[in-house]
DNA sequence: TCATACAGTTCTAAAAACGAACTGTCAATA
DNA sequence: TATTGACAGTTCGTTTTTAGAACTGTATGA
């Protein structure tokens, strides 16, 4: 697996981290959620060097992710910002918060609460099945391939069944 | 922000990537999810260095993500599993995948249908709120400081209001 | 004229990842 | 008995990334 064609590989996710894998792409990203839009917010909020911003940034553009857009002319100055692509995001950065919020959280609790606008109450994001609406389980899901596997690998089945202690005596415990 | 110190950042996105932000941590992970378990399972799928690979189970078990289990014994032999801790990331790895099928298919379409064992059906996630039900946009959550708090920062807010202009005359296009 | 804001680029050093070979225990095989 | 292979790593030299700091260039306001 080559970091530079994991765009290529038969596997969404994949795929995927081959766009936000890296070190700072999902903290820059946060950074955009949070409306930074500009060269100078991101370096100073993240302490990420200026030089990695450019390239993090040129990358995210070239995916399509953020959109880099003129505010000013003389000097040319542009602001990044994010496209629907990236906006498709959000639920992405909520499962990674959620599961922040659930397991890394120390005494004195979360770093931050969300509210939900529309009923105005403070929530977690739950993931449903867009058929039924059933909040999904891992053990519930069930993969198949699709038109565009290439293989037999690429899937994302939950885990279930014990591996086979294999062909050896020993294989007690 | 320096990078073995991301846990004790103030943001549970920050938290989260602390363990699994990294280039290959969700590959394994995936393979988790797979019922990969045992080491040679990971290297050979992946195609990652086993020094590197021994390295990252480490981190996971040390995070306690995975757990490191005897199956055998002289020579000793481990399996790696995925703790509750590790299930809880099933929302991340669907999100991640979701948006890959929906932003990263090629021609030939999504790599792997998921079916949702209690209703039989090919589905998609979706992120709802805990509260009402409803499905979660960007632009309709908003975030308040939490006990965990520890300054402004950290917060993960929706996008909406544009960035003002700065007082700078060129400031239209 | 000088300091400052902004958005980068350039350079060297340090850290991380890669790739290949090597270690050690045991089982099955020749 | 010697040999080979499975398995789970470790070691080591090379390459790639990242970090850190300084530098470039336009333009503004004092």
């Amino acid at each position: 697996m080559k970091w530079d064609a994991l765009e290529e590989e038969p596997c969404s996710l994949a795929r995927t981290i081959g766009v936000i894998g890296d070190r700072w792409s999902l903290l820059i990203l946060r950074e955009c959620f949070l409306r930074t839009r500009r060269f100078e917010g991101f370096q100073s909020a993240l302490g990420i060097t200026r030089h990695l911003l450019a390239e993090r940034l040129k990358k995210l553009v070239r995916q399509g992710v953020l959109r880099r857009i003129p505010y000013q002319e003389s000097p040319k100055r542009h602001e990044y910002i994010l496209t629907q692509k990236g906006l498709d995001l959000y639920p992405v950065m909520m499962a990674l918060v959620h599961w922040g919020d659930t397991h890394m959280v120390d005494e004195r609790g979360r770093p931050l609460l969300h509210e939900h606008r529309k009923c105005g109450k403070t929530f977690d994001p739950v993931m449903i099945c867009s058929e039924c609406g059933e909040p999904l389980l891992a053990k519930e899901v069930h993969t198949h391939p699709g038109p565009g596997a290439r293989s037999a690998s690429a899937k994302l089945p939950p885990p279930d069944k014990p591996a086979k202690p294999k062909t050896r005596k020993q294989a007690a415990a």
